[in-house]
DNA sequence: ATAACTTAGTGTTGTTTTTACACTTTAATC
DNA sequence: GATTAAAGTGTAAAAACAACACTAAGTTAT
């Protein structure tokens, strides 16, 4: 199977790790004679021929982290002739055999999880999560794909309940209000948080409480899928 | 300037009557030896060589209409490996001297305007509003882009005030009113919505009323981008 | 000129949602 | 057994929402 050489998707890889919101950023090291730089990227990669966009994706995510069925969504398209002239870019591409002056577009997609369902080993690959306000003049127009993302990001997250998204499996109610609280930069009232996402019928309380912590455990939750796609009433002014 | 072979735009261009939801297509005529048919497309075209997706769309949209200054949005980019394979759309593209083994990028926008404000005679091309849901099989994946783009629309519409984009400048609160109940397919209680709609200051009741109406001539009202853009507090939970 | 027609425009009441706000509980740790 | 840290809980006032019916101001038809 081919590489097609002009269409690309590149992943936003959101994490939470329960303090704050963090990018999956991949090392770009180049060396070679008297050029020399490191700096850090998105992932991405080209899509086979053949292969849908939202199968490349996903691919590529599992590439880097290893993991399938994560929430992943297509945001925006990125084409501007001039996105990868920078000139370490253009130093990279050539040094990777390919041609700088080949116009790519690339296909955006942003994946939330929490930042413990990755292994950072994996695949032996030079990886890292950064927090999103601490993130640095990146590789090729992907400072800006990132904000793109985070727009998006904040724009969806209020309407529809993908916030559970960034948290384990089984999480409190204050986790469910740091990540909001996070994403969308504002503070919310303990109780009237809770009065708010009680009447979320798809919050499905368990049998059983956080252990090991030095307070008041607190009851966990788990999110219905099931429940959410049959009661897809309140998906409007859902938070806020 | 030289055309790129595999990216292209195409526009969902939405107009509103004042009753009806519309969705501007052009006819596809081809009739060649014992091939021949008719149907209808979106508009799009391929992007120039340096040129930027925003202003192949801007184009696009002003070789069918004449119109700049349009309201119109990027909202998903196509590019299924099989989405140019249907008998027709072949022997189209090969009738047009272009590959139809080549892999297409199509990236979607879609703009909104009333339908009044296009001329159906510019540059005679063979142009037609035909309401959003007596659409029937259109050429390429062209249904796909435009469900996908209603339902872009329907999302947007909800959370930011872009239905004015779809009524003349000068319009009264009734067809306000209309444009909402059709895009979202509900209906508004008169009296609430009203008050809804006077909390928005954007909203600028004009010294002027409606004429040549066989009843009391209602009020007009402008849409204020600016007072909109110092406001934006309200964009959440805008209608509905 | 008047009647008929058509849409514009307006207020109240009961219900629900939002906001603001402070103390007790339960576990681990020292 | 005292300390620490977050969990969990209720109330009252204000705002928003939902349901509902008649009058006003033009044009058209007679």
């Amino acid at each position: 199977m081919e590489l097609n050489n002009y269409i690309s998707v590149d992943c936003v890889i959101f994490g939470f790790d329960g303090e704050r919101l963090k990018v999956l950023l991949v090392d770009r090291t180049l060396s070679e004679g008297s050029t020399s730089f490191t700096d850090l990227t998105l992932t991405g990669n080209h899509v086979y021929e053949n292969e849908p966009l939202d199968a490349a994706a996903d691919r590529v995510l599992f590439e880097l982290t290893g993991l399938t069925n994560i929430y992943l969504e297509q945001f925006k398209t990125f084409a501007h002739p001039d996105r990868l002239t920078k000139e370490n870019d253009i130093k990279w591409l050539q040094h990777d055999g390919r041609d700088p002056f080949q116009r790519i577009v690339s296909v955006g997609y942003f994946a939330l999880l929490a930042t413990d369902q990755v292994t950072l080993e994996w695949k032996g690959r030079n990886v890292q999560w950064v927090p999103v306000d601490e993130v640095g003049e990146l590789a090729f127009d992907h400072n800006l794909i990132l904000e793109s993302a985070l727009l998006s990001l904040r724009n969806k997250i209020i309407h529809e309940p993908i916030g559970f998204e960034l948290l384990p499996q089984k999480f409190t109610l204050s986790q469910v209000q740091k990540v909001y609280e996070i994403i969308l930069d504002t503070e919310f009232d303990k109780r009237n948080f809770r009065k708010k996402v009680a009447r979320m019928k798809y919050l499905i309380p368990l049998d059983e409480k956080q252990k090991g912590v030095a307070h008041k455990p607190a009851q966990l939750y788990m999110f219905s899928r099931d429940v959410y796609g049959n009661t897809k009433k309140d998906l409007l002014n859902f938070i806020v």
